[in-house]
DNA sequence: TAGTATGGATAGCGGCACTGTCCACTATCC
DNA sequence: GGATAGTGGACAGTGCCGCTATCCATACTA
């Protein structure tokens, strides 16, 4: 297959092929002659993978060459690239000086991560993300949200388990390539899977608790009764 | 307070929120003479809040100007801006025409919804977020992770029930207007939260399943044993 | 009264994901 | 075998976005 048909089954424009060969998101192809190339299934794969982790997951291109130069490596445990994931998904923040805020929420990550009992955590950036995130809470005066915290948790735990009961069972019947593979699509794809559901969640939820009639829209049109519609 | 002041007590710089006065994300500050003005504890506020959705929930400029004219409705129930947070906090994509992954998504995702019973979510479009994020991982080849959409959608009822109990818990003893900023604030920071905690639950849960000497390192530097270092 | 800060307006910048153009060549169709 | 379309490679340009820099006339501040 040369490049036109591999834009053409991929819907991926041929100069933007060009870019991410250029960027070292994909392998280039074969060269059959100096200036004619053939490209396999792989790259197919690995050009519809880019484009799931660009959309679906908004990385950064240099992140993506990075988590897919993890994939490449065939050195490394699935606990490895795991950790590589998270590090690179996780939103990275510029490393202010930390205010008392950051601290106290620091504190309180602490405290939820021996109380959970949450092993190897010690360096895991998600730690400084959530930090973040409860910092920010603290600093526009809405610090009793954190009384979802233990929900959260829990969600959080059994979220996990049936990802790496999914990883798992793939590993059951497949290369390993795959299995990291997994590690990643699962890891980018189930948050946004997650993050939809709980919107679903949050309509509903909220359409039973504030009015069976209501309705929501779709933007700031602004400017009718309370609840009824 | 003087522009300088709102800048120093915020970390904001003064070009910048110049810049967001000017984008309608910030009200201006009222006129004491031609070319001096005097902003409120209100408007700093108001700049934290801009700050937390612009750095944790990644929200364009635009769209946050959209959730705070929903803030600044002052006709509006929770319901409905639970709407418009989702509506712009959801990724939205260009609508190419739609693929057979896609349509084959959008079912499963209508069946997930009459199945779960969830009201009021017909055109939500988180549905059509949800149904992105299940023909991607068809089109990469992962149709089997749609195995955690049960586990999902149960975690995300549970978040969704702590969401609003804790709008609810704040609505007991706050002024509307605070309550509405919950939602929204609840909604992206809660999103936050959610990621960094099933990123360090993956994290504990794969030391305990791939081993417990296992550490994961700060990025791609490749190469070593499957499981141990 | 000198120096700094302010509001308002407009232009410019840096990062990023492409996209357009050019070239010498190759594949393909008639 | 000649016209047409496609190709690899290089490099410049584009469009969007969140700021940032500069300027000006005026107003506080030491």
């Amino acid at each position: 297959m040369r490049i036109g048909e591999l834009s053409r089954r991929t819907g991926v424009p041929v100069p933007t092929i060009k870019y991410y060969v250029r960027e070292g998101l994909l392998p280039a192809g074969q060269l059959t002659s100096p200036n004619q190339a053939a490209y396999g299934e792989a790259h197919e794969r690995r050009l519809r993978l880019i484009r799931a982790l660009l959309d679906v997951g908004g990385l950064k291109v240099a992140a993506i060459a990075e988590v897919l130069a993890a994939v490449d490596d065939p050195a490394k445990s699935i606990h490895k690239v795991l950790g590589v994931a998270s590090d690179l998904l996780v939103p990275r923040y510029p490393a202010a000086e930390p205010d008392e805020a950051l601290l106290a929420a620091r504190e309180q990550v602490d405290e939820l991560v021996t109380q959970r009992g949450w092993q190897d955590v010690h360096d895991c950036p998600a730690k400084e993300s959530l930090a973040m995130a409860l910092a920010t809470l603290r600093r526009v005066g809405h610090e009793d949200f954190v009384q979802v915290l233990d929900v959260y948790a829990e969600a959080a735990e059994e979220v996990a388990r049936a990802d790496l009961e999914a990883v798992a069972a793939r590993s059951a019947r497949s290369a390993l390539d795959g299995v990291v593979e997994s590690v990643i699509v699962g890891t980018v794809v189930g948050e946004a899977m997650f993050s939809a559901l709980r919107h679903l969640a949050h309509v509903d939820r909220s359409s039973r608790m504030y009015g069976e009639a209501a309705s929501h829209g779709q933007a700031a049109a602004g400017g009718d009764g309370e609840i009824t519609r």
